[in-house]
DNA sequence: TGATTTATTTACCATTTGGTACAAAATTAT
DNA sequence: ATAATTTTGTACCAAATGGTAAATAAATCA
């Protein structure tokens, strides 16, 4: 009997080694929060605001917690606002980096940019790209993460310079094509776009721009 | 005597009224700063931080003045702000305006991201364009400013789409081009090369992203 | 010279900002 | 039950925000 339960401890013990995910209950009072809800409703707060525009006192109101609450779990502003980045990252604009992995090059720039469209037309959602739109222009005191987001949107301009790259090698995009220049162009057609749709431009718009930009995809 | 005095004081007032312009000295104590030379200097804050990045305390400091004298001269923020934007347009993008009076819709848009191209890469600038990234996001206490800036967007696309419909009737655009949507193309175009610069895209990096832009343009 | 007019300066206002100290509440461990 | 631990709620902080009252300074008018 008493065998059987030290088993059981060890397994419990090993399995929480093993994983990592702590099944222990903790030990103080719990807390009153879904943390992922939370950074949900902090999405919707920078996105809409932008970084300087969310008020912390907004954001503890859209979370339905205090301020302390928030400062406990996730440090201070620019952290909060790294954390919802990286739940944007990996939910609404996913199909970012899923969309490198089409067959083509074209492919690649039709499903980021229609995808980016559906993004930034539905009625659900903040109007504009976080990436773009978060920190454009802002105070002295926030030029850390306006920097932060210049960086973010050099990244996907380098990724899609490299799956160009990539591409060229396959056949799918001819040798001569400049990389980095197509990226930076796909680029800005899609920052146009999220200015567009702040301005309220709905999805068939922002289609029709689409394929005008794309009208003149390199072919030979 | 008398009378050639009186005659002159009746030519001045009846100039003064005529022209509107007062060239009687004013009463009070003098206007310590330049009018222009302020909104020049305000110019350059707003441009950069935006309008809700730039604090009065920033203004006032690059003025070279106190806060109430600029409350005195130019009301509230908000009105300096107009103000500012109104001298904006009427200066650094005065090529807006006149790029429509270029021949061809082709011209038009040719010489209108040239010219913003230029711009938008000039290291004397702020970086991006204020009517773009004055307030794309932003609090709550701003919305009023946000909306007139996408009204400003909306305007020159309109303006854009307007010389598209001229350019249809004599003959240098086809009859199909849906004006519209041009207009709205071109508007996201310039829209994501503000963007760009704020991220430090060179000139030749942005004439390089016209340059793709413009390669379909309708012919036939 | 004064009286009047206007602008500047200083000092302040209420509100909001991001951030926190501290005590009370809620849980587990003993 | 009680100790230990953690989170919550209240109440606060200094600094910054947009904006202003009031005294003072500099000019014109009589």
């Amino acid at each position: 009997m008493s065998n059987i339960i030290d088993t059981e401890k060890l397994d419990e013990k090993s399995t929480k080694a093993l994983t990592n995910k702590v099944i222990v209950k903790p030990r103080g009072r719990p807390l009153a929060f879904n943390q992922e809800d939370a950074l949900e409703s902090a999405l919707q707060v920078f996105w809409s605001r932008g970084y300087e525009g969310a008020s912390m006192a907004e954001l503890a109101d859209a979370l339905g917690v205090n301020k302390p609450s928030i400062y406990a779990t996730f440090g201070n502003k620019e952290a909060l606002f790294r954390k919802v980045l990286a739940q944007y990252l990996a939910g609404p604009v996913a199909y970012a980096a899923e969309a490198m992995n089409e067959p083509t090059a074209y492919k690649v720039v039709e499903k980021f940019l229609t995808c980016s469209a559906a993004l930034l037309s539905n009625p659900d959602n903040p109007r504009g790209c976080m990436i773009v739109q978060g920190a454009l222009t802002c105070g002295q005191g926030s030029t850390m993460i306006q920097q932060e987001l210049i960086g973010y949107r050099k990244n996907y301009e380098n990724v899609l310079s490299q799956r160009f790259e990539l591409a060229k090698t396959q056949g799918d995009l001819p040798a001569h094509v400049n990389a980095k220049s197509l990226a930076k162009y796909i680029a800005t057609i899609h920052q146009g776009l999220s200015v567009q749709a702040t301005g309220g431009a709905s999805k068939d718009e922002l289609m029709t721009v689409i394929d005008m930009a794309l009208k003149n995809w390199p072919t030979t």
